[in-house]
DNA sequence: CTATCTGTTATAGTTCATCTATATCAGATA
DNA sequence: TATCTGATATAGATGAACTATAACAGATAG
């Protein structure tokens, strides 16, 4: 399974597909073109309406990360990972992760543990081997 | 104004509300036993129903942020940023950071220059100045 | 005691996001 | 031709989010 959900979670499932899906390319399980199931597909294996991973899908190209085709389908985009950052991507993902750090905080995690899991995340990327195209 | 608001966000009133007070006690700016605005004050400061309020408090003090009585209303308890971490939340953070910084990478935003943010956002809290109780 | 503020709870309604269910059309392919 | 695909339209069910009133009880100031 290339993917799974929790249909319990309060994350709504369209969102879970992305954040499965850019982690993967994070993790280098995805890369350059590596093709995406159908929408059919992948909405069979999660047993959900194909109407949702349209939806995830659409947003995943909305956002830049996929590239979607009639002929080739959907797959991952040539500088999904590595072009430079967007203008104004970063100020605005700042702002999100401000909030999760302050979230951190104020349950007691120090700074230096918080940041030395950032490290251990950041570092964990790239680390995965690819699938083979 | 304590708390600002953003209408036309997707995200949740009563979330924001919520992201915002954390924020402030990570920052510093909300110490131990600093009371928050009454539900139906903060309402009519923000232009909304008191009900939004509500739920914002209730989540707070569900996540143990805050503590309510009757008589005091609500305020920021002890433990609030310096006690240790709760037993499960470092884990379940970490999930969540984890997809935070997976979009940053795929964005093209290296994980220096992200560890080096997360860095400043850790060396800002608890620089401002509390509101004098 | 009275008036007012507070938190708490209940009910009800609207709006919208989410997800599902079908159906249709067109391009690609075996 | 048959089948897979993406793309699109419509419709319905469910629940979250927000608002609108109302009512009750404890606390407090006048």
């Amino acid at each position: 399974m290339l993917l799974t959900i929790d249909l319990d979670s309060e994350v709504p499932i369209y969102q879970q597909i992305r954040d499965r899906v850019v982690e993967a390319i994070a993790d280098g399980e995805l890369v350059e073109g590596s093709a995406l199931p159908s929408t059919r597909q992948l909405a069979a294996d999660l047993a959900i309406n194909f109407h949702t991973v349209n939806k995830a899908y659409d947003l995943l190209r909305q956002q830049g990360v996929i590239r979607i085709n009639r002929k080739s389908g959907a797959v991952v985009r040539r500088d999904a990972g590595s072009g430079p950052a967007e203008a104004g991507f970063a100020d605005e993902w700042q702002v999100r992760l401000r909030t999760l750090l302050a979230e951190a905080a104020v349950h007691g995690l120090g700074a230096d543990e918080a940041l030395q899991r950032c490290g251990e995340v950041l570092g964990s990327f790239g680390t995965k081997k690819g699938t083979p195209a």
